[in-house]
DNA sequence: ATTATCTATAGATCTATAGATAATGC
DNA sequence: ATTATCTATAGATCTATAGATAATGC
């Protein structure tokens, strides 16, 4: 039954993995320790093995989904001509709206996270600033810090998204979706002229 | 151990109010029955004879908190000669930050909604028209229709309060809520000037 | 007689712990 | 010998139901 140490921590890994979907997909409360632990095939009794709690294991798979959404932001802008307008396509899309598992934490779990403990919440505040400096260097005409314009745009962006999810009307949330773009590029703009 | 008619109905709209608020504050997956029906003073037991479920309750409390939002959000623009700036600083607020159970369910339950039923969801659905029929009311002198105006600024509303709750860092949290208002206010003077 | 609410309980599930098992690592 | 993971379980809590109680409403 015992594994080698690095496949130990190859578990490890694959529980904060699958954690960081699962959560996601069914919010902090919506899935029990069983159903995290058979996400990386394992059962439950090593659970406290390799996290202190619930709660510590809800840390960590936050910080694995901010980690990796921050990564995914900055390959998309790095990889266009227009990165602003990759972000856009990437994020106020019908695809993301339908992908809440490997989707935006801030979406899938924006609610929930406001009622977690501080450890859960420090690696969201840590995601959001990461994100924000992406949109501020999408942004080097501006001369003044534009640290504002780039919090407006994330919040426009995360109140779309949430309100598209919640909709059951397709039209209406991908009307949604396509005004919360041009308002983004319209932020954009007004900051290069400023 | 029986109460009157009029007695039992009023019981029942406690439930009601008491889970609107209780809901907000821990989510759908936080609470259970037997302390909702403590929140209206009564116990466990005769939840079924008032409920189908507690999907049930959720839809008629979710229904009850955007109603309730909704009127406030009427009220507050029709007591303002500026109904903009009045909503601004109800909903863009530090207070609003920290008054989740009688805060804008859209905040409070965002995610959480975008995992219900589509009997919950309804609801939501509903109260996200009628604040977007308040917000066009208040750019009347746009020509076309606004709503993508409308729409724009609910986003940015909703992501901002959002965002700063999930926030440890309050000074971080202000500055989200303040440059969603400026960034508002000037969605609502770009329909103007369409 | 009817019924609103109560106490009590079933059966499932939750977080967390205990101790067994079997393979690694010294 | 150590330890990663397993099965098993404790004790609490969850949704939902059953039947008792006591007051209303006919």
């Amino acid at each position: 039954m015992r594994v080698s140490r690095a496949q130990a921590e190859a578990n490890r890994e694959a529980v904060i993995n699958a954690a960081s979907r699962l959560f996601r997909e069914h919010g902090f409360d919506g899935i029990g320790l069983k159903d995290l632990m058979k996400g990386a095939g394992l059962t439950q009794g090593g659970f406290y093995k390799q996290f202190d709690s619930k709660d510590d294991l809800a840390a960590q798979a936050s910080r694995r989904a901010m980690e990796q959404a921050t990564r995914r932001w900055s390959a998309v802008a790095a990889a266009s001509p227009d990165a602003l307008e990759a972000l856009i396509e990437l994020y106020l899309s019908m695809g993301h709206r339908e992908e809440k598992s490997d989707g935006c934490p801030l979406v899938a779990l924006g609610a929930d996270a406001a009622r977690q403990s501080e450890e859960v919440r420090a690696p969201f505040q840590n995601g959001i600033q990461a994100h924000l400096q992406i949109l501020e260097e999408l942004m080097p005409e501006a001369e003044s810090p534009n640290t504002g314009k780039a919090m407006a745009m994330l919040s426009l962006m995360v109140g779309a998204v949430t309100i598209s999810r919640i909709l059951n009307d397709e039209e209406m949330a991908e009307r949604f979706l396509n005004v919360a773009a041009d308002e983004v590029r319209r932020i954009a703009a007004s900051a290069r002229s400023a």
